[in-house]
DNA sequence: TTGACATATTCCTATATAGGAATACAATGC
DNA sequence: GCATTGTATTCCTATATAGGAATATGTCAA
């Protein structure tokens, strides 16, 4: 079996750098033109076109008609999966989950204590 | 060209949804050897080993030698760099930004309105 | 209609997988 | 040494790209 599809998830669309880059682009939530895009990334427009086919088939971008152009906009709501799935580990490095990671300690040690106490 | 190698950052390692099992299984920062990791994720040793290899490469997992067993660990440092990126966009569907977005809008009307102003 | 501009699609190729099967390598116990 | 257990590697194949080039489609203007 070949590697999953790029549009079988977010995770596999944004692996690419090229499509990251794409969404930097958009980051700021306004809508650009696709030649606007190929300036800012300095791809050939027809690569532009396809990476941002397959932001569109996995709803990281949306797109909408205007006169000639085709105006993309970032769906940020789309990063949400990777973000959680991320952020729950965010523990691992964050100085902030220090305390956090102390009381959970504690309550295992806790619980292991009570284990079969009751 | 083909796709980026998998081996080439943590995100197209990650891309591969049986690595992120993998991840899910070291989730509580614990040591696991190969046939545990083998019976959590249902997948033949080969194929467990090979995505471990994988996960080394781009420095999400540890090893360590013990007998005749390999013991991997979770490095979550190395999810920092996905974290950072989509935290930045955190604010486009998070409900906590929305005070934040408001201030920034603020504050970007007021420069549209100095712009040119001195 | 014709031309110019904006964008998408098609065809082609080299390449990197992921999975399966078989096997190699390593450490331990007898 | 030899068998056993635990893990990694190799060989094979089908498949999905990403990029380049050429071209198709769509829209506006004169």
């Amino acid at each position: 079996m070949a590697r999953a599809a790029t549009t079988a998830d977010t995770f596999n669309a944004l692996a690419e750098p090229r499509r990251r880059q794409l969404v930097d682009a958009l980051a700021d939530g306004g809508e650009r033109a696709v030649n606007e895009l190929v300036h800012r990334v300095e791809l050939p427009q027809p690569q532009v076109s396809k990476h941002l086919r397959v932001l569109r088939e996995v709803g990281v971008v949306d797109v909408r008609d205007h006169g000639r152009q085709r105006l993309y906009r970032l769906n940020g709501r789309a990063l949400k999966p990777i973000h959680d799935w991320v952020s729950s580990y965010e523990r691992l490095w964050s100085e902030r989950f220090d305390e956090l990671d102390l009381v959970l300690d504690d309550l295992k040690r806790k619980e292991e204590g009570d284990d079969g106490g009751e």
